[in-house]
DNA sequence: CTCGACCCGGGTGCTGCACATGGGTCAAGT
DNA sequence: ACTTGACCCATGTGCAGCACCCGGGTCGAG
């Protein structure tokens, strides 16, 4: 089995697996006499195990510990779980950035509706950013802005 | 004022404020005879403008480009807001993925708890990751399952 | 005999910094 | 006067996970 044989069976793009290779993460089994390396089931499982680990919030780094673990011949699941529930909370973290970033996006795209473009001064660049502060005060005084708004006074 | 002077002012850390002197996002007014740089109240706020920028979603790249139309005299404001929902809209999209996997990871630690460590057979890597498969017909057999579960079925 | 699809290794780019290296500068304390 | 410690400078490297490019070799089919 060729390389680009091996990539399609598993799911990748013969980059993904040139760059397993080159990081230590797959080895292939040997090489033709023209140097072509040669690939088996064993390699196409690797990289499906690879994905799946990625899928699942495991760094490429972690699917490398796992594997040599079991290479060592030591059981790999029990570091899986323990690791799983570390990327589990690293990611709920970045999801909740993400989330508040969304929404910051989100008022600012419908504050921004309201407002002029502001009238370059030399002081500012740009008045819509800069008028968006992200300090709790003045997002504050934007939310009840926004709820009068709502509630038809102005 | 001195590099750690307007990164103080600013919010940043020098290295950050460096980062952005090397990528030619903020320049110096100039040098002192020891060729320390000097930094002015617009250096600080242009490093404010571009962390509002930031906290908005839009790149470096995207402070970069508005911070250049207000120097060439142009106005800033209506190509922000365009950015604006651009990067809303790839924020989005990364949003999803990340509940996506989010979702995807809670359920692999909810799985994992009523699984045992698989045993290590030279096959597999990791019996749980790989047992934990990603296609969308066994994604349907563990909700069934689950839901079968949640009525206290079994 | 050529064409196109594939192989090889190695380098670069992306994002927004953080950290390290190695050497100069300066004010305050002893 | 001297040391100490906190800062300055420029430059390079690392991070995550590839994607893309380069220059050259290899192979099967038409």
């Amino acid at each position: 089995m060729r390389l680009i044989d091996c990539a399609r069976q598993a799911g990748v793009t013969t980059d993904t697996l040139r760059h397993y290779l080159r990081v230590g993460l797959v080895e292939a089994d040997g090489r033709t006499e023209n140097g072509y390396r040669t690939f088996s089931e064993r390699s196409v499982a690797r990289v499906r195990f690879i994905r799946g680990a990625l899928a699942l919030g495991f760094t490429l780094r972690d699917a490398g510990e796992l594997v040599e673990m079991g290479q060592r011949g030591e059981l790999p699941c029990p570091r899986a779980r323990t690791l799983l529930d570390q990327r589990l909370a690293e990611q709920g973290r970045q999801l909740d950035e993400a989330l508040r970033l969304h929404r910051r996006m989100q008022q600012a795209v419908a504050d921004w509706k309201r407002r002029p473009d502001g009238v370059p001064d030399g002081h500012s660049v740009c008045g819509l950013i800069e008028g968006f502060a992200q300090d709790p005060a003045s997002a504050a005084r934007r939310d009840r802005g926004a709820s009068a708004r709502r509630r038809g006074e102005e």
